[in-house]
DNA sequence: AGCCTTTCGT
């Protein structure tokens, strides 16, 4: 409950110096009329791109993502034109907040003034989308479908598929799911095209196999599935599950595909290879190599990874080297992920010395490592228990300037409790906070399934209390028993 | 034309 408290302060906070410095420099400059037919610009460029763009917060919460063109400095007008909207989001925010007996959210938000546009629904939503909790979750649905109902009925602003698309993955997330499939419907009805987007997020509900057969089945034959950027409606429904890990449908969908008589293009064969590996049939993944390359494809870079991947964790790193030299005589020059790939699947065979010799070899050609690669590297000494090499590594990254993630920290805490040396994973798990790095669930389990098989059950306790104590995970917490036998 | 590929042992 506190954190639906404090979803609306936060952005608030954050935005309201900004606002009133934007609101002065418009006093000032003498061009108000100028900075507003800016602003409808902005607003117009700004909905095209955002329209386009994913929603993951991913991509929302990259540094930067708000100032690629602010080139003109600080106080540019598309800068000011996003603050404003940060802070009208902010303000509604609050408002939803607020919603509850004795409190009318929607006539609230009716006499606040604030306009709707298109990128404001996006942001409120993504607001809610991402304080959605465990806690919270059936007061963020309602909350979210209060504003998504709102807002649809204002004058000047329509949904679209987007934002259809928005209050779904909140529906998704808060595990409201037949209130998930009727937008469906209501979207279908109101004339907007399902897309790979409105795919991806029905699928990822499915927990049970027979009913995400359905819903790949139901895309793959309707009509009004608009597919694109992909080929055709296979290929967007396969990249989909190879996304979410389902690669027993990947091989009935590309049964489908072949009834249908519908040739596999490269990236479905990368797609079902990906698939054949990660389920351990070697065999038909060598046959569909020998059958793309009879059928005029050549292995292009991703290929090339998944092979790299399939020969390190095969611990052939001979045939590797062989595979990186002839990628770069045919064009293809190795990149860090390729590198990456080999280094995580020698890590897994337990061969050490040609991971660190791929490292090495990565540097010498001029590509240098990034988080995820000196991760991997981390781990593939911690496994070996070469704790001291590990810690060296991770110093080096940070004097190289690669910020370390979660995952790095969540290896480094694995390592220190193997060595035995819980003060100093317990002291990680401070830096990782105080470097604003936020644990997640898999990093408290790490520390406190390690601290009590070693039997130091009160260290364990503490770390709970400290996770609760944040707010997080406290329906987790259950779950840490299931570890304690292994 | 676009689309795909890497790290939290089970």
């Amino acid at each position: 409950m506190n954190s639906v408290a404090l979803f609306g302060a936060r952005i608030v906070n954050k935005f309201t110096c900004f606002l009133v410095i934007s609101r002065k420099f418009c006093d000032h400059s003498g061009h108000v009329g100028e900075v507003h037919d800016g602003l409808n610009c902005i607003e117009e460029s700004l909905t095209k791109e955002w329209e386009s763009s994913d929603f993951d917060s991913a991509t929302v919460e990259k540094p930067g993502f708000y100032d690629h063109e602010c080139s003109e400095g600080h106080f540019s007008v598309r800068r000011i034109f996003v603050d404003n909207v940060k802070f009208d989001a902010g303000r509604i925010l609050e408002i939803l907040q607020r919603d509850g007996p004795g409190f009318d959210a929607k006539l609230a938000l009716s006499e606040s003034g604030i306009r709707v546009s298109g990128i404001l629904v996006r942001e409120v939503l993504l607001g809610i989308l991402r304080n959605v909790d465990y806690a919270n979750k059936t007061r963020c649905a309602k909350l979210g479908y209060k504003f998504f109902v709102w807002s649809g009925q204002r004058e000047n602003f329509r949904h679209t598929a987007n934002t259809y698309h928005l209050i779904m993955k909140i529906f998704a997330e808060c595990e409201e799911f037949k209130a998930m499939w009727r937008l469906v419907d209501e979207m279908i009805e109101n004339g907007f095209p399902t897309t790979a987007r409105t795919f991806n997020i029905l699928i990822c509900t499915c927990g049970e196999a027979g009913l995400a057969r359905k819903v790949v089945e139901r895309f793959i034959k309707s009509k009004t599935f608009n597919y694109r950027p992909f080929k055709h409606s296979y290929n967007a429904v396969l990249y989909s599950l190879l996304a979410i890990k389902q690669y027993r449908l990947i091989e009935w969908v590309y049964q489908q595909m072949s009834d249908e008589g519908h040739p596999p293009d490269i990236l479905t064969y990368n797609i079902i290879m990906c698939a054949k590996y990660r389920l351990g049939k070697l065999e038909q993944f060598h046959r569909l190599l020998d059958e793309m390359g009879r059928s005029g494809f050549s292995p292009d870079f991703h290929t090339y990874n998944i092979l790299l991947h399939v020969l390190g964790k095969g611990d052939k790193p001979l045939a590797a080297l062989n595979l990186l030299n002839h990628m770069k005589e045919v064009g293809f020059d190795p990149r860090v992920l390729h590198f990456t790939t080999l280094m995580d699947g020698l890590s897994r065979a337990g061969n050490l010395e040609a991971c660190q010799y791929f490292f090495d070899e990565m540097i010498n050609r001029g590509c240098m490592p990034d988080v995820v690669c000196y991760t991997v590297m981390i781990t593939s000494y911690i496994v070996a228990e070469e704790f001291e090499k590990a810690q060296g590594l991770f110093d080096e990254m940070i004097v190289k300037g690669q910020l370390p993630n979660v995952f790095t920290y969540n290896i480094m805490i694995r390592g220190f409790c193997m060595a035995g040396k819980f003060d100093k994973a317990c002291s990680m798990l401070k830096e990782m906070e105080s470097r604003g790095c936020n644990p997640n669930f898999l990093v408290y389990n790490t520390l406190v399934s390690y601290l009590r098989n070693a039997g130091k059950l009160s260290e364990a306790h503490e770390v709970i209390r400290h996770m609760v104590e944040k707010g997080k995970y406290a329906h987790l917490v259950s779950k840490f028993r299931r570890y304690r036998r292994c």
